[in-house]
DNA sequence: CGTGTCGTTGAATCCAGTCAAGTGTGGTGG
DNA sequence: CCACCACACTTGACTGGATTCAACGACACG
């Protein structure tokens, strides 16, 4: 995956399914140059390493070519939420605005390899690829559509509701990104610690959501491994069929 | 603010304090042609009036010249969240993903002036203006991290320190847009519902709580008019002295 | 002067958090 | 080989914060 060391060959990030970026397709010739510069280098880090950490400053921004991570902050009280999960794919440090400050931590959960860009260079990106900027533009605006569905979740969604709407959301990602066994079942490497950081729930409370999933048979989860039943799930995500909340405003 | 018709004289939107966004400075001559093409004109609507519906397709994006709106989604179950509170010198509209499918709705909740600009000729602007592609990205990546907060709020923070995260929050950027009175207190448009539907709070309780910063001296807020005392607030925000969760991971 | 909207308050219920303890597995070292 | 520890996952009992239900007051508007 990494055996080509001349820093341009990445031709993994075009595979992703999920958001269909086309921000890192194999380069025609006339290309290296200018990505030459940008590009960094590759990295490849361990399960549990901090890539970046809240209020420390960094030069770069990455693109993950394999392996899963979380991006969370910590609190002032000392709370830790998950923001998302991360997937092949994903394009990392751009959150801070564009400035080099971090605001919240990623770590990787699975080893990872990643694609090490010069965040000085960003503007150059601009200037001379236009329409790879668009595409970075594109995951940003996608990504924030994510972000707002995620708070739609903690919002106004119940433990099992927001339970269901994750793992479907998840096992969904893993698919798209191969991680499946081509039998439904996927590698699930997060802990249900992270799923309760993520959701907003306890640990306790997040472990007897995912008993009750499994009891009604939607989603089977165990040994870093998760299977669904779609259909359920998402009939759990949305319900709520009594009570319609009525709408407030206008 | 709107007397001069021709297109382009848009010298209203440099002036966003708090994220200080270039995009939309007075031209200098040779940038006219294209800003033009880009720019299809501006729109005026009353309060109340949706601009974007969901599931609605749109052609138009929009960058908000005055007024305050609400970006929000309707669940299945119908329960509104709202995603976020709009102020002068946001962009909208970006958020679907670059796709023109709408996944959530935006009104106004006082009147509003709009510039309206084409989405077909995006691309367009990325090739032509790269500096202004590139300040729309930032744009994008700075809500990105507003929307990060949010949901950190939305999934630790108890009642209490959201409603005081919210307070702090819209104080600070109505008084950025210069909608404060001099003296510390804002016009605060938005309803009670409103706060609850962004903060997951039932209307009842959105009540109370205020009702509890309100005895405590953290902030005063009826008839329109809010008006805080920082320091308290952002103690009632951050706060929970005692039982500091302990981290659950590393 | 009804009607609708928004704000306010009290009482009852319940979902989810906290506390506490127990299981199972893998790693380590005597 | 087994005691010991660390870690993730379970489960039960209790508590409490937030929701729901139900009224009522204030104000605007036709």
């Amino acid at each position: 995956m990494r055996e080509s060391h001349p820093a341009v060959h990445v031709t993994v990030c075009h595979n992703c399914p999920l958001r269909q970026l086309p921000l890192f397709l194999p380069f025609s010739e006339g290309e290296l140059s200018f990505m030459e510069r940008f590009k960094v280098g590759e990295m490849s880090v361990d399960p549990g390493v901090m890539l970046l950490e809240e209020g420390q400053g960094s030069a770069h921004l990455f693109t993950i070519l394999s392996g899963l991570g979380i991006r969370s902050t910590m609190l002032e009280n000392g709370r830790r939420q998950v923001i998302n999960f991360l997937f092949p794919g994903d394009f990392v440090g751009l959150q801070a605005g564009l400035s080099d400050k971090m605001r919240h931590t990623v770590e990787s959960t699975t080893p990872m390899v990643l694609c090490v860009f010069n965040r000085a260079n960003l503007m150059s990106l601009f200037r001379e690829e236009p329409e790879r900027a668009y595409d970075l533009t594109w995951i940003a605006a996608v990504e924030e559509h994510f972000l707002g569905e995620t708070i739609a979740t903690l919002g106004q969604r119940d433990a099992t509701q927001r339970m269901a709407w994750a793992l479907l959301r998840i096992h969904e990602r893993l698919l798209s990104v191969g991680l499946g066994d081509g039998d439904g079942r996927v590698q699930m490497p997060w802990r249900q610690q992270d799923l309760a950081d993520a959701l907003g729930l306890s640990l306790v409370h997040t472990n007897k959501t995912i008993r009750r999933l499994r009891e009604m048979g939607a989603a089977r989860w165990s040994g870093g491994t998760l299977s669904i039943d779609r259909e359920q799930l998402g009939a759990v995500a949305l319900a709520d069929p009594e009570q319609p909340r009525r709408r407030p405003l206008i």
